[in-house]
DNA sequence: TATATCGGTATACTTTAGGTAAGTAGTAAC
DNA sequence: GTTACTACTTACCTAAAGTATACCGATATA
């Protein structure tokens, strides 16, 4: 006999997958090792681009530039040159960055509560 | 003159690291194309083999299956061989697999507006 | 006998992500 | 005139991620 294939009713199934739609959007603009740290650290305040370099761990130059300016694209970051010498530029959430409020938290709190877990099963 | 570099409060930079490290925890779990649409799929219930393959758009089988096994090993999906001819597979969210619920749930609202904004701007 | 299903695996390949190292402009301090 | 600072850019390279396609055993169906 073959294992009767239990359908999932047409309407739960359209349901999820147009959520499935939905976080694939949202991935494709934080997709990679970087993009959600950067914006996590931007939403302690504005930055300067060393200081960010220091902030996020293992960043170099290279990716923290190509990085903020996908980000900048995406109108989540806000980039000010200012007229010191050197130079100084500062980036910060946009109003629309700022709406991704809810997912860093839910990934930080997580990402604390896996840290815990897992160090409690090496000991 | 130099720019005068503002120094971040030692308290407030430490907070900031610490919160980027677990981002980054988290992150290494959830990296990819693929895991959390997969885990988003699982929220709606247990799921077969061939039945994910239809709903997560564009995944091989090949892939389906690593990250299944990814998941897997980090304790975050559960797999149930059933003796049917042919066998079928059923895979769902552990408990700890559920502790994801608020990061899924938070990528697929942002997904959403995220869409609706997008589809705005382009008319 | 031929074909289909389920849950994959094997192999080969292409693409993308990310790292390394060096260099850049403009200014200012030593 | 050499060095230092800020905020990058460029060229190059490797490793990882992802794709395409063919195939597997066991069984059931046409």
């Amino acid at each position: 006999m073959a294992a009767t294939s239990k359908l999932v009713h047409p309407k739960v199934f359209s349901e999820c997958s147009k959520q499935l739609l939905a976080i694939n959007d949202a991935l494709d603009i934080l997709r990679g090792k970087w993009k959600i740290q950067i914006i996590g650290s931007l939403t302690f305040g504005k930055k300067r681009f060393t200081e960010m370099q220091r902030e996020v761990r293992g960043i170099t130059a290279r990716m923290l530039s190509k990085e903020l300016k996908e980000l900048e694209i995406n109108e989540l970051v806000l980039r000010t040159v200012h007229n010191t010498t050197p130079v100084t530029v500062e980036y910060e959430l946009t109003d629309y960055g700022k709406t991704l409020d809810k997912v860093i938290e839910g990934l930080r709190d997580w990402g604390v509560k896996h840290r815990k877990r897992i160090i409690k099963k090496q000991s």
